[in-house]
DNA sequence: CATGAATGAGTGTTCATTCAT
DNA sequence: AATGAATGAACACTCATTCAT
């Protein structure tokens, strides 16, 4: 970017992300309904009106918020299995590490919640999700399965409700982070690498023949 | 009950029960937050100030809604584990059918994605349900590994983290159901029994020395 | 009415009614647009909210007043006519001075600046009141000018445009108070008993063969 | 004007122009509060702040669109009250299709509606308006009349009501068109050629002795 | 016990106006 | 002169909660 650009232009620039970043945080932290607008201008330094100058509405900047978050991690987990070499083990287990890295570990593992809990209410936005992420998502998944079988070091399962099945912990995980813990009295939570290495532990051994 | 007893005061008893049921499934369909508390009085034929006869605010009746419908079956789970003669892997998978047969098959279910959805905004309704529902729920799912490692039938496992690894696949298939299931253009949902197997097989065969 | 009602009711019933009086004038004052129905509220005594306990929306407002208001003179109007003997153009002096009895003369005639003022932009408010109000007028209109013609008190005019052009006179009087009448240093207003009876005077004059 | 001027300087004294024209059809079109600044700007193809270098507000502009649109209509109805020779009636009948010509059929007509709609909420323009417009139509129409008393052609009739009545049918064919006409389900229209043609005749029939 | 009329604080959205560039 | 990003006050509509009857 040039960083000549008048002061006023690379705002301008900014502002979409800036103002994103400051939607996810609240959005996470209260949940889509019960975070204000007037909250999400103040976080991000301008005022509610501004808002409006980027995006069309509430939902449109959820909408946003997953656009920006979510689907370039997809992006790169296609990258990743198209580049994958070695046991298919190790590219199942790198995937699901991968996955906490990126979206689990930060904010962004809120999202999952936030789309759980208000799907039914945004039908509109569940589809969209439905196809940019979980669709894209299960295609990933779905191919590694078929390459674990199909080089014979996994079992023949039945691999769609497999997918729900392994990857479930892994999201229930990113859920809990963003509900129960620290929000109460709840004294402690997994560490998530332990329990992902528990899970992947119990699945490959599963998986295998 | 005494079935002698005047209608109205048959009513009146069963009010509260009435007023619960309606809950459940209006917060069930829409989320706590998009429920109206009108449309909960109505859908239980009374008026909405007659709500507050029997709730303090609208997270008294969710409170309500868990007690009644939750809490009862970790007693009966509680009970099961007691009765329970045979091989762990035989109790672990009846727990779970079990459990997807009282609770996940019914709108019951929903009380899971109601209260993750809930949680970071009301803390202290949190805090009563983590008490009250989840840690006994662990300690369920505790004894049932520690007796089939003990019995030599499991592998030696970190207990703790797999509690929940192993109930998570059960959880998001409930969360599913009333989240993206059926309310965009999902077009199948698992069966759950299927899936329900599949997760039992897998697990089973990852628990197995 | 029953005045031993309890207060509670008889507020109740009363409500809509103190609601609309209050929507008429100040409708009528502002223009519909910039009402706030804060004002209209507090102009009843009552809050915001009750509002909507009687209207569904602001719309839902103007379309009471004006169902309450006007629709009633039409009713009247065709009682008249029906009842009427004697010249026709007693009849035409006395429906005209009938109409600015109970419409001009009272707040009511605000509503024809209003209906012109925002037809366009609530089409279906538009559709609503040509049906309910214009058409119902100028079928009155029509059957008094038909009689005179038929008699042979009038001469043979095109009734049509003729209708509108006799009532518009006593259209732009109603107009007329409601918007420059007074409200800027505009001096002085015509008496509308004198101009009526020019208007009539020109007119029936000029219906003579 | 200098035709050899550079284009950036005549688009320069042009812009009022434009923007008058713009705001004129939009204004005439939704009303003026529902036009919304950022279309006039866009329908004249500036930026809204560009608006500001040449209106101080929003009814600066509406003052400018009658200012421009029908102030330049009164001097020619002077120029031609002061050439005209022949009868009365012919003059009468003159300025009434001329009116109709240069505004009646014109965009210029929506002024009337906007202008009667307006004046309430806007009292310095009422007077404004008045003073520049009503008071110098009327001025028109009273000579009018004057003459055609003082040469017999007229019967003896009281002038200042009768502006108004005479006026008045063309008036409301102007606003008709711009509130009700085409925009709801409302079939015909008068075709106004016809309908000032009625209104001439029974008018001066009317003010024949 | 039961009602349901009344409340009023709260929120998404709009838009005339300003001003740094 | 011209831009267009930013503002912030305004407003229709909602809904949990209260309380007189």
């Amino acid at each position: 970017m040039n960083s000549n650009a008048p002061i006023r232009r690379r705002r301008k620039e900014a502002r979409p992300a800036e103002l994103i970043a400051a939607a996810l945080d609240l959005f996470v932290e209260k949940g889509f309904a019960a975070t204000r607008l007037d909250d999400v201008a103040m976080a991000a330094g301008v005022s509610k009106g501004t808002l409006y100058l980027y995006f069309d509405s509430k939902v449109a900047l959820l909408k946003a918020v997953v656009e920006e978050g979510i689907v370039p991690v997809l992006d790169q987990g296609e990258d990743m299995l198209s580049r994958h070499q070695g046991s298919t083990a190790d590219l199942l287990r790198h995937m699901i590490l991968t996955w906490w890295a990126l979206v689990g570990a930060s904010n962004l593992s809120g999202i999952c919640k936030l789309v759980i809990a208000e799907a039914h209410n945004f039908p509109e936005f569940a589809g969209y999700y439905h196809d940019r992420v979980i669709a894209r998502g299960h295609d990933l998944m779905r191919r590694v399965l078929e390459a674990g079988i199909a080089s014979g070091e996994f079992r023949k399962i039945d691999i769609e409700p497999a997918i729900d099945v392994i990857f479930a912990p892994v999201l229930m995980l990113a859920i809990w982070r963003h509900s129960f813990a620290g929000c109460c009295g709840v004294e402690h939570d997994h560490d998530p690498q332990h329990y992902l290495t528990v899970h992947l532990d119990l699945l490959l051994n599963g998986l295998k023949k």
